[in-house]
DNA sequence: TTAGTATTTTAGGTTAATCTAAAATTTTGT
DNA sequence: ACAAAATTTTAGATTAACCTAAAATACTAA
């Protein structure tokens, strides 16, 4: 089945909401928000996602991935932290930088070209974030992990992830010499 | 000015009939040819990439690039073959396997990300097929050389490039031992 | 030089992906 | 429990990028 780039990007869309909610259906205005689009425009592509089996669709409730539509959303957030690692520690880029032209990366469509790229990084198991990369099989393991505010003082720790991606955010905590 | 994916395909298709031709005009039968499109699609793009200014065209005779469209035409070119040596340097890619993810990859949009790239692989000055990289400024040296069949045998030479980029091709070349 | 052939354009239609405005449905607060 | 507010869907329009069929133009060969 071929997604043209719009529908992954509803996709991921989706599938990030799934993950940050993890409420029992995901709904139109919430995609409409993160994808900054009218609600209109969003009933219209989950008919055509649900048409294609890549969500399930109740009226006026709401959607959620299928099987089908996470593998297909965890092929793209793979494809997405393995561009980042590239663009990191090859290009040089800083970590903030990279996510705009990730966007554009993670559309890319070649089995061969993400497996190469995946074992020409070394088979790297975390993007520039700290956030896992998926396996070629499609698979994610849980992070187990406590928030930074979680932590008393004096306490030496690993610093392993964020979940706010916005370069100012990401600038601040460079500039208060925290790193990965 | 931003072009689309699809525009950037015809601005390819043109620059390259223009490269092969040398003539004063393309016809649009030559770019629905190229494109395995419908001329009455060509012109409808024609018209489009005559009003953004990337073609001079004069109807029921045919189009040229501007120097507009010469400029966009060498940074796809020059997209495609540096991303075209990343998959056959750093990736392992064969030579005859790389254009259709470079035809992809050369659509990305980041001065930024090309520039990186470049210096990444080194500045290179061909691409695996032998053919010249444009520069940075978007230039590009003309190439002396002479065809394979003007030479005599028992003379030693540097083969340094093919025009036709088929895979069947290639292979050949690699099968007889020809290499850049 | 003109009739037939080939090429190009126009006219009108389709689909994907968006929009606005209005109608339908659900949720909420008193 | 029901009216007002919020959310969602429908209806109808638009644009990019294609298509087919028919009309217009250019080329060519006897």
């Amino acid at each position: 089945m071929l997604t043209t780039f719009t529908e992954e990007n509803y996709i991921k869309a989706i599938f990030k909401l799934e993950e940050l909610n993890g409420k029992d259906a995901i709904s139109t205005n919430d995609i409409a928000i993160s994808l900054s689009m009218k609600p209109a425009s969003v009933t219209d592509m989950i008919k055509r996602l649900s048409d294609k089996k890549i969500i399930t669709y109740k009226k006026y409730y709401g959607v959620l991935l299928t099987k089908k539509g996470k593998e297909i959303a965890l092929d793209i957030v793979r494809k997405h932290r393995l561009w980042e690692v590239f663009l990191v520690k090859k290009l040089n880029f800083k970590w903030d930088e990279v996510h705009d032209i990730a966007e554009q990366l993670e559309h890319i469509n070649s089995k061969e070209l993400v497996n190469k790229l995946d074992d020409f990084l070394g088979n790297p198991k975390f993007d520039p974030h700290g956030d896992l990369i998926p396996t070629r099989e499609g698979k994610i393991e849980i992070q187990q992990s406590f928030p930074l505010n979680s932590v008393t003082k004096k306490q030496k720790l690993i610093f392993s992830g964020v979940l706010n991606h916005e370069p100012k955010f990401l600038q601040y905590l460079t500039s208060i010499h925290i790193e990965l």
